[in-house]
DNA sequence: TCTGTCAAGTTCTATATGGAACTAATGAAA
DNA sequence: TTTCATTAGTTCCATATAGAACTTGACAGA
């Protein structure tokens, strides 16, 4: 799994960062550097922490992120889990679906004078395994950071917040009219 | 698809941000702040770009990627794809057979000596797609970096690239006797 | 030159996934 | 109070996905 103490291939000579000549161009001599550093993050953070969770819990991604959303955020809506996470509405009902017949969380329809909506609420049981997943989490998080010193993780910290707050009024469609050279 | 512009709900308040409460939550009241602002901007840079490369050009988000990496590391090779891209080699054989049937890449068996391995190369039509997408790639990280200054998107992708350099050597495997108390 | 081990890619298959159509409820306008 | 448009959530279903087993080739040791 990791990327260092690699053999073989002149192809692949193995460089001073012991990175595969791949992830080097994709990290040094990419056009698009900032996306790739982000999905490779993410997907190193992602397998770990959830591969982890479905061995010791038995819950899918989906399933852990709504255990985690309602934990930060009791009451909250499948819509607002679908909007906060990206995942789309029916995978988000079939995990909910799940959750509750195994009775990590609990649904109270009608809330709010709105009865399409239902409220979901973290079971004694819910806010058990998140209580005892997320050191986990913490930690896989903390491990990553090693190395940036205290104030490197703070500044880092506030400027990905700001890109995040850039990012939410962007629309994810590009104009049709986008890329003239595109059309073939 | 912005998260603005939404009214309703008492129990949905749009906050300052003119975000939801939960993403606000989860941005600002988060154990795991880190993690979650790199899958929010990962989510959202890919869904922009790979549905738009689906649309416009008919390639999947692995064959897009396949193609990326190749012009970025001519003569590579799936596995070095699967490493640096983290899709299991499975999904990258089935992508890599399309597009070879398609004509945007060819295969070289047998190169560098070792006759399992294939090292994989754009053909013009490839190249072409390459210059023709690559544009809308670019597009979308520059306009999620604006609000940040030269300097600030300068920092944010040195820091980026120092914890990638931290995390290319941990194991995605938590140790099995990790958490104690994660025992049920 | 055998033999065992490991690595690269492929194929098979069960499952997960997400788009689209649907139901039900709201709220605004006539 | 009837439309009509909109939103939340569910169901259906075709397709994508990734695990596991398999094939082929390389290489190390005897």
């Amino acid at each position: 799994m990791s990327f260092q103490s690699e053999s073989s291939s002149p192809l692949r000579p193995v460089s001073v960062s012991g990175m595969d000549l791949m992830t080097e161009a994709k990290l040094w001599r990419n056009p698009c550097p900032f996306s790739f550093r982000l999905n490779y993050l993410a997907l190193r953070y992602n397998r770990a922490c959830y591969d982890w969770v479905q061995k010791t819990e038995g819950l899918s991604r989906i399933e852990y992120m709504v255990v985690y959303s309602l934990a930060l955020c009791e009451g909250g809506r499948a819509r607002d889990i679908a909007r906060s996470s990206g995942f789309p509405k029916n995978s988000l009902s079939r995990a909910i679906a799940k959750l509750e017949e195994s009775g990590l969380i609990t649904r109270q329809r009608g809330t709010g004078g709105d009865g399409r909506g239902q409220a979901l609420f973290l079971s004694d049981a819910g806010w058990a395994l998140f209580r005892r997943t997320l050191p986990a989490f913490e930690k896989r998080e903390s491990e990553m950071l090693t190395g940036l010193s205290h104030e490197e993780q703070r500044t880092l910290s506030h400027l990905l917040a700001k890109v995040v707050l850039n990012c939410a009024p962007l629309s994810d469609a590009f104009p049709d009219d986008f890329n003239p050279s595109a059309t073939e």
